[in-house]
DNA sequence: GCTGCCTTGTAAGGCAACCTGACTTGACGA
DNA sequence: TCGTCAAGTCAGGTTGCCTTACAAGGCAGC
């Protein structure tokens, strides 16, 4: 009845990237629920880029769009969206005055921390209903997966490529 | 010297979106490669909505559209495409003038084919590469993820749903 | 101390992949 | 046979990116 010649996969399978999507999908949509119930609206997902990267000394736009691995203009885009709602400001560059450092401003941190908050708690949520230890093995090879197709975007690792010296 | 008021996640650690994100990215990415070189470079990503739900005998563009979640507009649009590169056709609908019913072309199918053969390929691969027993894993708890949180993207589930009475 | 090149950030415009709203056409029950 | 409802199309908008082109400031070499 199917012609199986390579078909390897069962029919009905979904790829996994639809999988990944529908997983990633289903935790942001929650994300965004609570944040909006916790008074931050006005954010949107993709302004994330920001405060998942930027440092609490500032960080200039164009390490912010390496981290986030979007393009300068991208970048620069989002960070004008977020001046306007007050939750980040540009600082002159003490060090070169073409540049600016890209700080949260006070609204910026509670934002930042409420967010990460958030984050945290809906992945406790998810680790009680689908299994604590499932749940700890799916985010550690995730982050393998990570740290191989995407080291950019992972802290620990862009800092040390970027400033080699900072010894912790 | 950070204020863990609320905060329960490390710094450094990456949301859990994101984290899928990476992941489903650089599957894609390869994927997409790969289907290049095995000649359908024609072929976009969203393209998939449409080879990932099409049925054998022809599906009717609402009930597409249902299943990947988006708009009856984006699924025709997309279907243009598709028949446009002839890998679908519209047929009409015998059982009622308003309807067609998208089809794959045998270049359709065979793309279908392929693609879903480049799917598994990859899954074995990243399955060597990260260790059989955890990506099953992974596999298992996406899916679970997924039949709760987006019911219709799951062919099972979604079928049964609207026939009901298709035995078997 | 000027010249040429490299970086930082911005401006302008384009594109893919979605969306909403407003239809046309045909089905179907009262 | 009429009103309502479902199938699909048309037109236009939004979001989140991208590329190309550029101005302004740093910086090395002479």
């Amino acid at each position: 009845m199917r012609d199986a010649t390579h078909t390897a996969i069962k029919p009905g399978t979904i790829p996994l990237p639809g999988l990944l999507d529908i997983a990633a999908e289903a935790l942001l949509a929650e994300f965004r629920e609570e944040l909006t119930e916790s008074g931050y609206a006005d954010l949107r997902p993709t302004h994330g880029c920001v405060f998942r990267f930027v440092r609490e000394d500032g960080m200039r736009l164009t390490e912010l769009a390496t981290c986030a691995g979007i393009t300068k203009q991208s970048a620069g885009e989002l960070v004008d969206d977020l001046v306007d709602l007050s939750y980040v400001e540009r600082i002159a560059d003490p060090d070169d005055r073409r540049a600016k450092l890209i700080c949260l401003t006070e609204r910026g941190q509670e934002a930042q921390r409420i967010g990460f908050g958030i984050f945290a708690a809906l992945e406790r949520r998810w680790a009680e209903r689908f299994g604590q230890e499932r749940f700890d093995q799916l985010r550690e090879l995730l982050e393998e997966i990570a740290a191989e197709k995407a080291p950019a975007a992972v802290p620990e690792l862009s800092q040390a490529a970027l400033a080699g010296t900072r010894g912790e």
